[in-house]
DNA sequence: GTTTTGCGAAACTATGTAGTCAGCTACAT
């Protein structure tokens, strides 16, 4: 089930494109956009406020707070009914086709009726579209090569593939004679969950040579655009990679445009013009004069505005403006100031890796601790048994030994935990007295999703109120494009997790990314702590750990919000939910 | 339509590139 804020703010969005749609005023448009912006981010369930409450969130007046809770009364909004009734929801669909946009939507269907996908390819191979104004046969050609992209998938990627290609962009690239600097920027530098197209910066005198290198690359199946500043080629994957070719000193000025978000952007570029200025990728330019002020860092753009340079991780338009004005941007957490990593596997379980080979691969990423927690019992097929974990325990207790007097940072000590089972009930596995013989306890959710949301809570908040568990594992449970989230309250986890000393999990899997950031944004205003893990099954997915940490920028989490970068006695003693353990190993 | 200003009316509009059709549209952040 959808969060009642997000209903609200894709029904504001929808009524905002009809409105583009039908001609009607820009105005009006930008401040339904702006209104489901501010709500869909709102931190409070709209559905339980009145037109009063509605009206102090920031964009919503007296005439949008109505149609909120006309939408909670009715189960529907009659000014959004008329405007759906004027336009079929297939013309707004049509939109979704690449190369076409709500104009040219409008006039096909108001001049041909059409209002299908189907219906479009039709008229196109009967040749009905060559008699409208505006109309040409190229532009025929790109909708059918369009509608064939948009059939074909035009998916966003997860993360860890867009990242990939694009540093292997940007090392081809760097490569090029005449190229002095190369980075990837837009959604994948603000790292964002999934990725819809790769930007890739250039800085050069000459942009031509960079130009045809970057279309001569060997994974180019279709060169979209090539133009002197601008060349965008699609992947043999189906990917979109696109390619800015800058001058040298606009550098700084390019980099803050290429990133984004598009709704940060708009928020700098009007803070330029209140101050009579003019902010491009060019650079910042006084409005009068056309004398450029400053271009050549980020630092120097966002300053000129009277901003602190605002980490990309922050750049969506969710208060980072308003925080930097005020001087309280937070400090994200960084990758550098993990200490160590709390849910791992090894292939007692269904990890690839011996125990041996985590630990040591751990050592190497100059960790002061590691901890390993493999399945329980309760997940049957990973055939787990009191005498196996034992075995274990006997043996990471070794290997603390050994590497807790050498490693990078005077030592790295390994912790033995387990990944518990929540069951239906939200019971774990083992016995408390079992459980005590764990340094932590990391549990997660691994089947029954489909409870029901009464149920679902009430198993999370049980896990949390058990004093071994330490850590929600994977919160929500979801697989990016594969599985939904599970549909649970999650304030009253949030509130619960605050209360018993629970951390949620930041799992750093490009497959779950779980919690997502905006969950994080939420789960913060409780109170409460989070770990940001790898759950690697393998040495090599150690290293997703950038990306929970990502996650957790994007979240606006400091240091000291993730208890992992803790060090370890502070550690141990938010693991020690009672209070009674005695010092372990 | 909302916000600001000062109670009805004014102000609010991001910027630039490439493509395609003959002045715009679509798209990128």
């Amino acid at each position: 089930m959808a969060r009642p804020n997000d209903e609200v703010a894709a029904l504001l969005q929808e009524y905002a494109d009809l409105i583009s749609i039908t001609g009607g005023d820009a105005f009006k448009a930008r401040v339904y956009e702006k209104a489901a912006r501010a709500i869909g981010g709102h931190h409070a369930d709209v559905s339980k406020l009145d037109v009063k409450g509605l009206k102090e969130i920031p964009n919503v007046g007296k005439s949008i707070a109505e149609k909120v809770v006309e939408y909670f009364a009715n189960g529907s909004v009659s000014a959004v009914e008329d405007l759906r009734a004027k336009i079929p929801a297939g013309v707004r669909q049509l939109t979704a086709i690449p190369t076409l946009g709500p104009k040219k939507a409008l006039v096909i269907y108001q001049e041909l009726g059409i209002s299908t996908t189907e219906e479009l390819a039709d008229a196109i191979h009967e040749e009905r579209l060559r008699d409208l104004k505006g109309f040409g046969p190229k532009t025929e050609e790109n909708i059918l090569h369009g509608i064939g992209l948009l059939q074909s998938s035009g998916d966003r990627v997860l993360i860890d593939v867009a990242m990939s290609l694009a540093e292997d962009i940007v090392a081809e690239m760097s490569q090029v004679t005449g190229c002095e600097r190369c980075a990837y920027a837009g959604s994948l530098r603000r790292v964002r969950e999934t990725i819809g197209d790769i930007d890739i910066l250039v800085a050069a005198k000459k942009p031509q040579p960079l130009m045809r290198a970057f279309t001569e690359l060997p994974y180019v199946s279709e060169v979209i655009a090539h133009g002197e500043k601008k060349t965008s080629i699609r992947t043999t994957k189906g990917l979109q990679v696109d390619l800015r070719v800058v001058p040298p000193d606009s550098w700084g000025a390019a980099m803050q445009y290429f990133t984004g978000s598009k709704a940060h952007n708009i928020r700098t570029r009007e803070m330029a013009v209140h101050k009579k200025l003019k902010l491009s990728e060019y650079g910042l330019f006084d409005t009068e004069t056309g004398e450029k002020i400053v271009s050549r860092t980020e630092e120097d753009v966002y300053a000129r505005l009277g901003l602190p340079w605002i980490p990309p991780t922050l750049r969506e338009d969710r208060g980072e403006i308003e925080a930097g004005l005020r001087g309280e941007l937070p400090e994200p957490v960084q990758e550098k100031d993990i200490r160590g990593d709390l849910h791992t596997h090894t292939d007692l379980t269904d990890g690839l890796a011996p125990l041996e080979e985590m630990v040591a691969a751990a050592a190497e990423r100059g960790y002061a601790y590691y901890a390993i927690t493999d399945h329980g019992p309760d997940m049957a097929m990973q055939r787990m048994t009191d005498e196996r974990i034992l075995a274990q325990r006997e043996r990471v207790r070794e290997l603390d030994g050994e590497y807790g007097r050498r490693g990078k940072r005077g030592g790295m000590r390994v912790l033995h935990g387990a990944e518990l089972n929540i069951g239906p009930d939200g019971d774990v596995d083992w016995t408390p007295e079992f459980l005590d013989g764990f340094d932590l306890c990391v549990a997660s959710v691994h089947s029954h999703f489909n409870q029901g949301r009464d149920a679902l809570t009430r198993r999370f908040v049980r896990a949390c109120e058990n004093p071994h568990v330490n850590i929600i594992g994977h919160p929500t449970t979801r697989l990016i494009g594969k599985r939904p989230a599970v549909d649970v309250d999650l304030d009253a986890v949030f509130a619960a997790c605050a209360r018993t000393g629970t951390a949620l999990e930041i799992n750093s899997h490009p497959d779950r990314l779980d919690l997502r950031d905006e969950d994080i944004l939420r789960a913060r205003r409780h109170g409460v702590r989070f770990a940001v893990d790898s759950d690697a099954h393998a040495v090599i997915h150690l290293a997703y750990l950038r990306y929970g940490v990502g996650t957790a920028q994007r979240g606006w989490l400091t240091k000291d919000d993730v208890i992992n970068t803790w060090p370890l006695a502070r550690l141990r003693r938010f693991l020690d939910k009672t209070g009674h353990r005695t010092e372990g190993a």
